[in-house]
DNA sequence: GAGCACTGC
């Protein structure tokens, strides 16, 4: 009987050889390809080794060998990062030599980097610099089904550039639900021959087979009642019914929990759509529903709320079944509401608010962006909504031209149009120091704040020590300023004080570069004036207050009698978000850094007091018929 | 008195 326990004898290998990829076969095939067709739509699995493979081919090739380089973007840093020190193991290099990345805040590129990896957003900036983008060769990009807004956005502009640049090959890495729609982009119009119509074939589709396993779709008969009621007990059943394996639920917001016998049950929102991989997941549990963000170009205001998936996000779900054995996807809905969804989600470019984009264009000399080849052209009035915010900012002239130095400056800083106007005004109203800081402390986009479990009022009393009568941003800047000074940027400060260490260096890295910036403009940072005599302080505070409203005037709310806020118009009810300084307290006019809709309420986050008479002080083309 | 998906420069 030896029977023994391979199991306990070998350890599984952390990566498989390269050689054993099914990519591997496809190599010949797939060089053809890039060689013969200026755009090449790979469609794989996750697994097939597309990402990692695909530029070392190139490279072995010769794709680099007059000096240009292979560009590979991915839509978020941790990928950009991971994929490269994977690929540069392979190559057997360190990262930063042959095979490097560069993400915001780290470049690991140097002379010798043939095959660099970086983020989809970071490529656009580098066309800032280098319109044509001459430096590559071959420009890939993965995960382009995502349809994040600079993907969407760069596959626009690389459509635009390949016209001056036939030399450069494209490479789009899709799922295959959409690989059709990006041929069709990057396809000529179709031409008359004697033939009849022909497609151009400039754009070729190639499928790599992956390594799934067959995936069981099960539906409900009827409609569940409350759809977490029914994951739970979906859940109850899965364990006390199926065999072993691991338990994904896809929901909208995110808990923990686990069962008995080490069954793991993952509750996850729609991070394990994209974001992340598990292993060991044998069943998936789809709730049909997903958390989207929106923007309403009439009243500026964003939202996030729960809306049924499509069928390319379930399959996408489902598909996290297989991995690594036949698996079970359950969906919480009926086969019938699933013939119902919508193929695929509403593209980000047309439901967010677009100042941002349309600056970057125009920085980037494209003039007319209403005619801009986008893959899906957003709705006009998205489009309309972002210019007459940028023209009220004086990004933009008469003419809807980028006026210079203003224009151009604030789409060159990497923070949202009003702020950018806020902090080009900061040295005028003699705060720039003070305005840097809080620039890189509402950019962080998080709570800063850590709450531990049944402590609420420990983190209020933190908070409380920082409070500024002013509001959110000043807070912001003293319990920076207590970072960097008292704290020494230590963690211990933080955990005293229940800051978030990470998010407090973040701050740090942010600050330096939006200063960076601001240097090359030939803009001096004094930072001699952080020590202040009291009697100086007020006045300062007010030119902070003065300045912010400079950049915020069209995010300005008056207090209701009742203690709630209403825009300028007078339409729309605002509250102060609970985790505001300025929740419960008064306030006659305030400016807000963030207005978001959850739920059925309007919240309006990072407030600060500010007078009317500088609205119009500082805003008076905007607010003259008010 | 909220409890808000995710990401990026």
């Amino acid at each position: 009987m030896a029977d023994f326990d391979l199991g306990a004898a070998f350890i599984p290998a952390l990566h498989k050889p390269a050689e054993l990829l099914p990519i591997a076969k496809h190599r010949k095939s797939l060089l053809y390809l890039i060689e013969t067709s200026p755009v090449t739509i790979v469609v794989g699995q996750t697994g097939s080794g597309k990402s990692t493979q695909i530029p070392q081919f190139l490279e072995r090739a010769g794709w680099c060998a007059d000096g240009k380089i292979i560009g590979i973007t991915q839509p978020r840093r941790v990928a950009a990062t991971t994929v490269a020190i994977r690929v540069a193991e392979e190559f057997g290099c360190d990262v930063g030599k042959e095979v490097g990345y560069s993400i915001r805040f780290e470049d690991a590129t140097s002379e010798t980097t043939r095959i660099k990896f970086l983020t989809d957003g970071l490529l656009i900036r580098e066309a800032l610099v280098d319109p044509l983008l001459s430096r590559y060769s071959v420009i890939m990009v993965d995960e382009a089904h995502e349809r994040s807004i600079s993907s969407d956005i760069l596959l626009g502009l690389l459509k635009k550039i390949r016209k001056k640049r036939p030399d450069l090959r494209i490479i789009i890495s899709s799922a295959t639900l959409q690989a059709e729609e990006f041929r069709n982009f990057f396809s000529e119009p179709k031409e008359e021959t004697p033939n009849g119509k022909e497609n151009g074939d400039n754009a070729s589709i190639v499928s790599l087979e992956g390594r799934t396993y067959p995936i069981d779709i099960l539906y409900l008969d009827s409609p569940a009642e409350d759809y977490l009621d029914k994951a739970v007990s979906t859940v109850i059943d899965i364990h006390t019914n199926e065999p072993k394996g691991d338990i994904l639920i896809s929901k909208c917001t995110c808990s923990r929990k686990r069962s008995e016998n080490f069954r793991k049950v993952i509750f996850s929102t729609n991070i394990s759509e994209a974001s992340v991989t598990i292993d060991g997941i044998v069943y998936v549990v789809d709730s049909g529903f997903v958390k989207l963000r929106a923007y309403d170009p009439k009243t500026g205001i964003e939202s996030l709320t729960a809306t049924p998936l499509s069928k390319a996000s379930a399959a996408q779900r489902a598909g996290r079944a297989g991995r690594t054995k036949p698996g079970k996807c359950f969906r919480l809905y009926t086969e019938e509401a699933y013939q119902s969804l919508p193929e695929a989600n509403i593209p980000e470019i047309q439901r967010s608010n677009l100042a941002p984009f349309v600056l970057q264009l125009k920085a980037l000399g494209i003039d007319n962006v209403l005619r801009f080849d986008f893959l899906a052209p957003p709705p006009a009035e998205l489009m309309v909504r972002g210019l007459e915010l940028l023209y009220s900012l004086g990004a933009l002239d008469d003419y809807a031209k980028l006026t210079r130095p203003l224009g151009l400056r604030m789409a060159e800083l990497a923070v949202e149009p009003m702020m950018a106007k806020t902090l080009l005004s900061a040295q005028s109203f003699g705060c720039l120091s003070e305005i840097l800081t809080i620039a890189a402390m509402t950019s962080l986009g998080g709570n800063i704040w850590i709450q531990h479990e049944g402590e609420k009022k420990k983190t209020e009393s933190a908070k409380r020590k920082f409070a500024a009568e002013e509001g959110d941003q000043l807070t912001l800047l003293n319990v920076y300023q207590a970072f960097v000074t008292k704290g020494r940027k230590e963690s211990r400060f933080c955990h005293e004080n229940l800051l978030n260490f990470k998010l407090m260096a973040r701050a740090v890295s942010i600050r330096a570069q939006l200063k960076r910036y601001l240097e090359r403009f030939g803009l001096n940072v004094d930072e001699s004036l952080a020590a202040h005599s009291t009697s100086t302080a007020s006045n300062k505070a007010e030119q902070i207050q003065r300045c912010l409203t400079a950049g915020y005037f069209a995010h300005a709310a008056r207090m209701q009698p009742d203690g709630t806020f209403r825009n300028v118009s007078g339409t729309t009810v605002l509250h102060a978000h609970p985790s505001s300084i300025m929740f419960n307290r008064k306030a006659e006019w305030v400016i807000f850094h963030e207005v978001m809709e959850t739920g059925n309420k309007t919240f309006i986050r990072d407030i600060t007091r500010i007078e009317k008479s500088w609205l119009l002080e500082y805003a008076p083309e905007f607010y003259k018929t008010t």
